[in-house]
DNA sequence: CGGCACCTTGACACCAGTCAACCAAGGTGG
DNA sequence: CCACCTTGGTTGACTGGTGTCAAGGTGCCG
């Protein structure tokens, strides 16, 4: 699924460091290969808010205002990625490079819908639950194990993508966990009872 | 701001009537010309949820699974559309049309941030307010009058929007109508507090 | 062994969802 | 022309979930 090579060299970072910051100009366009990503916004206190993570193939938030990027990105483990710069877009020779390109913007666009409304559902555990079967999917369609979540992020980053207290969500783990539907760690999870996940989670399919 | 002519020729919906609905096949990208129209999705269940509303410029969502639409598309008023077929995309000869078009792909998802930021933050009351600033905003850029808000959509629509019930934004809008931040009627708003608004919305800059 | 993240658990107050009644405007038909 | 219904919005009383505050655990690393 990785554009091909026209893609400038690729680029590796350490777990923690940034890929870019708020601020930073808004001109070159990530990809994913290795490792895991975050990207966060800052708001008018200053505190940070998770936005999304980020798997291998995928492209990363271009979210800007007037050039300047809206978000930073961090890794969370080691990652490699690598670059598109937005003035080459369209000298991409290959000609199937185009549509991959829109493509993966449209998966992103999916992507950002389903959360969307997973978050617009009130309920926490539904959020939760929600999350847990999309990031599912998303390490199946890179041919990862489905049921087994290994989590690159911390709870506390979870919980502020998912606009919810550490508190709440730490509940909704140990009541999914007593229900026998996953289990719940703090490095990885696993995902015990599918169906009865899938009857929780508000949105349709994933 | 409007992409070239090479966009195919535009369309003309009645309001009320589907631009296209879930499940149709998704190889064309529609940018209003004129009026406005709301996305939707529908969920397990099969009730509405709303997704998106969108102005002239715009890019409508491309969310979709396997290739077809993950949401619907209504006109809330008479609206002009054009099509650009997917597969046109590399064809395009004019050179600024495709950076123009992945600026608009890109202030897209601008907007989806910001509102996933929105909607993240849990109370109701700056949920609305950050949703009338950027609201406001959009239609500035358009030229329009940034404090005289028309409402093309009607409270219910704004609600689902906002994941938030009908009730709750009814008592928000009274909240802010009594300290007389804005005026609130069911076709038009109208900001009157604007410095007083923004203090209260939840992310940071519009 | 101590210190520090990171997570868990408990008590309590409050905001928002639910249910229900009420109100205003517009359309329709007799 | 008016009674009737429908649609969209408001307001009230009540309950439950979730944020907040605070204390207690657990694991890791020096």
């Amino acid at each position: 699924m990785l554009l091909p090579e026209i893609l400038s060299c690729s680029e590796v970072l350490k777990p923690g460091s940034h890929l870019f910051r708020p601020g930073d100009p808004a001109d070159v366009q990530y990809h994913v290969r290795s490792g895991a990503l975050k990207t966060y916004a800052l708001n008018a206190q200053g505190d940070e808010r998770v936005t999304g993570f980020y798997l291998p193939g995928e492209v990363l938030s271009n979210s800007q205002i007037e050039g300047r990027r809206r978000e930073g990105a961090i890794a969370l483990e080691t990652a490699t990625v690598c670059r598109l710069r937005l003035q080459d877009v369209g000298r991409l020779q290959d000609v199937a490079a185009l549509p991959m390109l829109m493509t993966k913007l449209s998966q992103r666009e999916t992507l950002l819908t389903e959360h969307q409304l997973n978050l617009a559902g009130t309920a926490s555990l539904p959020r939760f639950v929600g999350f847990c079967l999309q990031y599912s999917a998303r390490l199946a369609k890179l041919g990862r194990c489905s049921q087994h979540l290994p989590l690159p992020m911390s709870r506390t980053d979870i919980a502020s993508y998912l606009g919810m207290t550490l508190e709440s969500l730490s509940r909704v783990c140990a009541k999914l966990s007593k229900g026998g539907l996953l289990l719940a760690q703090p490095k990885e999870m696993q995902l015990l009872d599918r169906p009865a996940l899938e009857a929780l989670a508000v949105p349709g399919t994933y």
